[in-house]
This record gives structure tokens, sequence and C-alpha cells, in this order.
DNA sequence: CGTAAGGTTGAGTTATATCAAGTGGTGTGG
DNA sequence: CCACACCACTTGATATAACTCAACCTTACG
């Protein structure tokens, strides 16, 4: 019951006691602050919408969008704020209006595995099965969200079976990504796994900024985020950033990525042809290489 | 197109020509025979579904469920054969009725990742999302699968919006087993992925067997197929099922694995405290030990 | 200017892979 | 019924990728 209730839920509270039992303090380094409270006092009308044409309503996008209005609600995360935690109950659809997000698990030992890392239209928690989250949710930076409560469903799915299949769908993308990644901790050296790693998140961002950022995207993870996604250390991930530095592949300053030479890494990753054909035309690679 | 077109799919015939290119004779030897031909001479009715508790049609049953009588098929696959190939068109949704599958990946150097194992109940293909396979499954021990053509959603949907909702559970279902997947493969040692790899197997053999099968499940997965689940090699699979078959934890004899010791094998798992009760609560581990 | 967090580098350790040889079943054809 | 081949599994010796620990550097920031 977390969130209370909607329509009207332009303010959300959570107790702090609803916090789960495994947030232990020797955890406290990675699991980060939960939402507390959110102001809505700038809600994004569907009109509007950023991520209108990859979202879960974009088959509703323009006609009927305006029904929704009166349903969704939006909320801000702050850097390093937990959406919600492993056990919390889940009764609400977000969608990413803008930001980085990234669900997580950590082991009794502390350690800490990302599972994924999202980006602005991906969906996150439950809409047409409600439950208890098996994973806990954290803002990579400033992160807006649309909600859409989780009881809406029985209501919109009868109006707008479209919708259903939008949502199957989303969620077949994300079981094709979570087998990508199942691939590449079960197969990949630490090398091909960050490779995959950089030319994915490439390709991922640049698909969805309209506008030529040249061959940069911001970075916003840290070398130990990289580290707890691909299953490796740090101290590791450091020295292999470091020799696809010194090759000319990447280059990073601050918190940017410049990806050189997107051809090579895509080499690395030994991917099947059709794969690798298919990221370098992701990429804009098929014949003129940018 | 492969698999014909349906109603009056009593016969799909794939003709070998459609394998996809990547079929290379260098990896013959985990690639398997594509299904060819299939006859659905002993078509279950929907009736007499065994799997009518956990599948899609769960919401039907039992009421509405003749009208599915007409739109489904049925097949049966061999151990060791193909169901599709990654880069087929899918256009069907094929629901477990007995056996075990597993889906997977090839990689350049031949190498394979073993994505999921598959019991009765689970889905597999497309259904609200037709489009082309991300990987190939195949059959490890004889397998009856129910089809459901994936043109029928349109019409299905509108009738039956409760199934939209339960396709997206079972999405949901799969999308946490994913997750587990790579959490167990990023941060567990492979005693650990092997632990959690039986306790989970058991776990889901068992909660499908109305029947006490004692401690003792069937076990048709190779050391390869394991070590190709769990990202290492069979040699060391070997090793530490060794180990644990010397600590008193399992007693493998022929095609049978036993359980002696679930408890140990949570502990292995080093899971968060609500995980490993969630575990040891389906294992029957609340008490009562068994 | 001091502190903290992220990043870099080196030395030594360990888990897992690799290579290689050998065992034990099981099915098949003679 | 036996000889053979084949496959899954076993075991040992060695190599190596990745981890651990520790020191140090750099940058951002109050």
């Amino acid at each position: 019951m977390a969130y209370g209730t909607l329509p009207n839920a332009d303010r959300l509270k959570v107790s702090a006691l609803s916090g789960p039992a495994h947030f232990l303090p020797s955890r406290a380094h990675v699991a980060g602050p939960r939402l507390e409270a959110a102001d809505c006092k700038t809600k994004t009308s569907c009109s509007a919408c950023p991520v209108a044409s990859r979202s879960l309503c974009t088959p509703l996008h323009a006609d009927s969008c305006s029904e929704l209005d009166e349903v969704h609600g939006e909320i801000e995360l702050a850097p390093g704020v937990d959406l919600f935690w492993e056990g919390d109950e889940l009764s609400w659809l977000y969608t990413i209006l803008d930001g980085l997000l990234f669900s997580y698990t950590l082991f009794e030992d502390g350690r800490r595995q990302i599972l994924q890392v999202m980006l602005p239209g991906d969906i996150v928690g439950s809409w047409l099965s409600p439950g208890i989250a098996h994973c806990a949710v954290q803002a990579l930076t400033t992160t807006r969200l649309c909600i859409l409560p989780c009881r809406s469903r029985v209501d919109l799915v009868a109006r707008f079976p479209e919708m259903a299949v939008r949502y199957g769908e989303l969620l077949q993308e994300q079981a094709v990504r979570a087998d990508q990644r199942i691939a590449s901790l079960g197969r990949h050296s630490a090398r091909q796994r960050i490779a995959y790693f950089l030319i994915d998140l490439y390709c991922r961002v640049r698909e969805r900024s309209e506008s030529a950022l040249g061959s940069s995207i911001p970075m916003p993870l840290t070398q130990e985020h990289i580290a707890d996604l691909l299953g490796l250390t740090s101290v590791h991930v450091c020295r292999i950033l470091g020799n696809l530095r010194a090759e000319g592949i990447i280059r990073l300053h601050g918190r940017n990525l410049h990806v050189l030479d997107p051809d090579r890494l895509v080499d690395i990753c030994d991917f099947d042809c059709e794969t690798a054909a298919a990221i370098r035309k992701a990429v804009g690679l098929d014949g003129a290489v940018g």
C-alpha cells in the first residue's frame, strides 16, 4: 500500500518504517535513501509527453490520450534515491520521461548486482500484474517519472486493448535485453562485457535523441556501477577501460563517453554475424562510417 | 512464415531451406535439427489441459475454454530437436504441456549460452508481439507443446481481456527469473551458481507435480548443459557436483537427482534472508524438514 | 585548504579454464 | 553374446583471467 492512493496522488508520502527488513547498515553504501515525497507541481500533459513514441500509451496517441491525463501522475527522483526496494509492494507502473534508472539486488555479504540500466521510455514496476518487487530501483541522474496506478489496468485494458498489446511488446523487449545480459555475463570475458555494455548503451542513448550527439554520450555510471552491472570489480573495469582508451577505441572526459571506434567495440564482442550487423546498423555503421 | 497457417495446422511442415544463415557446420554439435514436421493426431482438448492451472488460458477455464479448442494445435518434439532458431520469424505462442525445453544462443566461436530452462506451463515464443526470435529453443526431453497462432491475439484479447492480463503476469514471471539468472551469473561463485541452479530446478519441478516425488527429481540436463547454463566449463561443473555429492548434499543416480539437504544448498547461495526464506518455504523446509 | 569520492597502478593470490588422459556405461552390429 | 564405438563423466597438471589488497593520485566541492 505504499505511495497512497490515486487519483490525487500529487503528493506521495512513504513512511520510512515501511522499509524492508533487509536494509541493513552494512548495505547503506549501495542502497540509497528511498523516495520519501515528491511533488507533481509540473505534471506534464500527455499531449506533451516526451516519450509518446515509445511508451505504453503509444497506441493511444494522439486521439484518446487526454483520458489518461486524469489518471496519471508525475514524480521526480534525485540521483542516488531509490524508487522502491526489494520486497516493496508494487502498485504503480512508472515510465521514465527523462533521466536514467537502474535496478539492482543486494546479497547478504553486501555485494550488489545491477540488473538493468533503464532509459527514457522504459517502463518500471508493474501494471498488469501487481506484486512484490524482486529488486530495488535507483535513480542514476535526476529522473522524471510518469506514474500510472496498477489498479487502472482493468478499466484501461477493457477500453484500450491495444495498451495490453503494447505492454506485452515492452515486456518482450525487456526479456530480450535480459537474455542478452545473461549471454554476456555467462560467456563474455571482462573485455567483451565492457565492450558490449558500451556499444549497447551508446546505441540506446543515441536512438532516443533525435538530435545528433556526435559520437559522444553522457555517462553517469561510475566504474563501480559498471563493475556491479557486469559482475566485475571496479579495479578490473578501470584497467580495461584504460586499455580501450589507450587503443583509441573510446575517450572519456568527465562524465562523457566518446566512442571513437564503435566498429572495433562490436568486433570485440564476438557476436554472431546477424547480431553484429544489427548493432552496426543501429550505430550507423552500415556502409557509411560516421 | 514458418510453420504454415492456422486453423487446420494439424500438420506443420517447415522447409529445411528456411534455416537461418548462422547455422554453420561448426556449430552442429550444439544446434540441433530443427522441427520438420509434427502430427497432431492426439491433440489434447482444453478441458483436459494438463497445465490449465498455470497457463495463459487459466483465466478462461473452465467456462469459455472450449472456444480455444478451435484455435489451438499441438506438436511434439523429440529430445535434441530445435523448436526454432535465432532469426526465425515467430508467429506462434507455444505452451509446454509436458517435457523440458531450453532457450540458447550461440557465439561466433561456437560456444553456447543456455538462457533459460522451461518447464510444463511455461510459454515460449510470442503472442502479443510477433517478431524475430532472439534465441533458439531446443527440447531436452520428448516435449508436447500447445500452439496458439500469434494472429489470434486481436480477436482473443478483445473477447478475453483477462488473457492479456495473464500474459503480462507470465512475462513478468519470466522477467523475474531472468533477473535472478543475471544476479547469479554476475555475483555467484561456481559453487553458488550450481547450488542455486539445483535448488531452483528442484523447486520448480516439485511445485508442478502434485504427487510427492520424494526428494528426487528427473534430471535430463547433462553436465555440459549445466555448464552452458551457468557460464562454466563442464569439467568444473563435474568437480563441484562431485564435492556436493561427497558432502552428502545431493546424490545422482542415472538421470535422477536426489536433493538430500536442500537447506545447505540454500545456505550456499548467500541469498538475502527473505529470498532464502521464500525458497525454503517452496522446498517445504519451513519448520518441518522433509 | 581539507576532505571525500572516484579513479589509477602494482604485486600477489585464487578461482576457473584449458589440456590431456582415462573410466564407465550403453547401444549397435557382427 | 561379444567387440566396438561413442558419449558423458572423471581426474590430474598447468595456465590464466580476474580478484584482492594496498598505496597513491586526481578531481570536485564545501
